[in-house]
DNA sequence: TTGATATATCGAGAACTCTCGATATATTGA
DNA sequence: TCAATATATCGAGAGTTCTCGATATATCAA
């Protein structure tokens, strides 16, 4: 019981915090989309068939965490992966997530 | 906008599910410490400095997703992974998601 | 400047998760 | 059987997250 190679706790902190922004049904159907190129918010939205504020404010959190961009070209906001990780995590979750 | 592939929105709940059961530091810090062996749950819960109740929940929790298995030899529960995809995963999010 | 389109933010209520103490069950040994 | 040890479950209160409608901001074109 002594020898555990154990993670500093921060560590586990910051891994929770990420898996609990990714989630999310609709979030990671966002991210799976953005994985195929960038896509306007109302794009995204249609894609979802989720509700523009609510495809804002997920996309907020995603921004807000690293995972993703954005850039306004006239009245459209375009979002793109920011994190080279994520698709890596997200094929990685898709294949080992059917548990 | 038309040609996007996009996997079932179920597969989406499921890995959303599946990601929730492991978005706590607690629960990821036990996962992390049955890779390396198979723990009775006081043990775990010295190592994580839980109390009893809590660590029984949280693997309780983890074992109603599938993710652990239990083995009860006299007063003592050992606790196991059960999930043959968990290690993999795990690692990826070690690696992947101090993002 | 006005109206239309595209995003973003706010606030409230519902739903869910966390945490903890209290209590219940299971097993063993005296 | 009784006490001790090891796990498990329950229930309440605090804290978070979700969802939605309402409203605000930004940009463009007429």
């Amino acid at each position: 019981m002594e020898k555990l190679d154990l993670l500093p706790d921060e560590a586990f902190e910051n891994a929770a915090e990420c898996l609990k922004v990714m989630a999310h049904p609709v979030r990671l159907k966002m991210v799976n989309i953005l994985m195929q190129g960038e896509f306007a918010v109302h794009e995204i939205a249609e894609a979802c068939s989720a509700n523009p504020n609510q495809t804002c404010e997920h996309l907020r959190l995603l921004k807000g965490h690293g995972l993703l961009n954005s850039e306004r070209r006239g009245r459209t906001v375009y979002y793109q992966i920011a994190s080279p990780q994520l698709p890596g995590l997200i094929t990685c979750i898709q294949k080992n997530c059917g548990i």
